[in-house]
DNA sequence: CTTGACCTTGACGTAACGTCAACCTCTAAC
DNA sequence: GTTAGAGGTTGACGTTACGTCAAGGTCAAG
């Protein structure tokens, strides 16, 4: 009438190793043991196994297995529990495939693991009139030595931490969050630690660019389109200045 | 020109613990360490980071993430891969929250967590003049006899072990796999082990069953809509049967 | 000189078993 | 009686990607 570890085991279709385990912490004993040390079970246990074998295969962890068992009335509540939870698990899941799909997309369509043939905001032939005449002649002569004194690499590395700061921009806007708040706040605090990394910029070096410098910068993300192509079009770039405007009221 | 553990860490959005991890496997080594072991990182690094994150939040494994970063011509290829693995979890979840609903709607119909109201393959009174007829009436005395001596727990049991076998049967059924392959055979066994437990079956025992009364029951599963009903209708019993009929050949 | 804030390495915990390793037990055959 | 083989037992480590102490150095500021 009763049946070894392996018997059970294949009857309800698992390991003696898991049974084993389910002794181990307490989820199902068997019904006796031998003076040998075996474990032999019954078909009450054989009930109770499969039992547990069913709310597995539901996706339910052990501990919510044991809570289930020991009283069954919970187990709507249990159940409902762990559906939200798949539901949630399950749209995680379709929102990462939705990336990787786009990133594949992206990589064929040639570009790079991270975008870097976007707006180089280092292009000082470009800007360089701008940047003389709003902070001087000197400030653009180090800004431009020190950019060209980068190797390929390294000029890389700085065009993807800007193409990473400014996806995040492009998706906090998406997200319609308020500039002046936590997240906002925080890529406001990469735009200025970003910057603070460029010889050059006024007020930088160690500490970090200038209020004004700062500030000025923020409108000319919006009223220069060239800027603002960069953050998703002048609603993009308004929201990046909302953003960095309250960062420099408050730190700045 | 470079950042602390923490810095970067707010740079790229992650913690310390994270990148000491990385540097403990190698994935990103901190472009130099001070005298005093501090880790300190640069540019590159950050880059290196961000790519890094980029990737994990994609969903990639860390020997996935070293692998793509290592040559990133394969990145599509690894990818594609995971992509195919986001794919299938996702179908796993998709029927794991079916199986979730079901249960609970079963629930809160008032069933127990394993039907246990179904068909009673020990209604002996029901079918005695069959059993009887088949296989004698000593069978059928021995087989009552054993029947009648359990409690409603045990009884309860061998129904719910029958349930559960009956729910894979039709499970199995529904996804059209092959009577005689692995998976049906592997049925047809745990339905030779549930036969196994009763007393009084012809040629029963330790044993098991005799061949012919498990090829005779296997027929009867189809002649008796009373049976089949068990097995979702009379397709669902020549499933059954087919792959008892195939375990019989093979095995008994 | 004393706080704090920040850094280090080391080690345990996580979920649910899979997978040895070392050793004991039972059965059937020789 | 012995021996081989199948099956049982209790450890204990491995798995994933870090979180979370713990104990103890380092550094800037008051």
């Amino acid at each position: 009438m009763d049946w070894s570890i392996q018997e059970i085991a294949k009857l309800a279709g698992t390991t003696s190793r898991t049974l084993r385990h389910y002794d181990d912490i307490g989820l199902l004993a068997p019904a006796r043991i031998g003076s040998n040390g075996y474990r032999y079970y019954d078909a009450e246990a054989l009930v109770r196994l499969q039992r547990i074998m069913l709310l597995r295969e539901l996706g339910l962890g052990l501990p919510a297995v044991a809570d289930v068992l020991e009283r069954e009335e919970r187990a709507p509540h249990a159940l409902r529990s762990h559906l939200e939870w798949l539901v949630r698990e399950q749209q995680r899941l379709a929102r990462q495939i939705v990336s990787v799909e786009r990133t594949i997309d992206a990589l064929e369509g040639g570009e790079r693991l991270m975008a870097e043939q976007m707006f180089d905001g280092f292009d000082h032939t470009e800007y360089k009139e701008e940047v003389e005449q709003r902070w001087g002649a000197d400030a653009y002569a180090k800004s431009d030595a020190w950019w060209r004194s980068m190797g390929a690499d390294e000029k890389r590395a700085w065009q993807q931490r800007l193409a990473s700061l400014n996806a995040d921009w492009i998706a906090a806007h998406e997200r319609g969050i308020d500039p002046a708040g936590d997240e906002a706040q925080a890529l406001a605090q990469r735009q200025f630690e970003w910057l603070r990394g460029i010889p050059g910029t006024p007020g930088g070096g160690a500490a970090g660019p200038s209020r004004e410098y700062f500030l000025g910068l923020a409108e000319m993300y919006v009223a220069d389109e060239r800027f603002g192509a960069n953050y998703g079009g002048v609603d993009g770039a308004r929201f990046v200045r909302d953003a960095m405007t309250a960062y420099a009221e408050r730190e700045l």
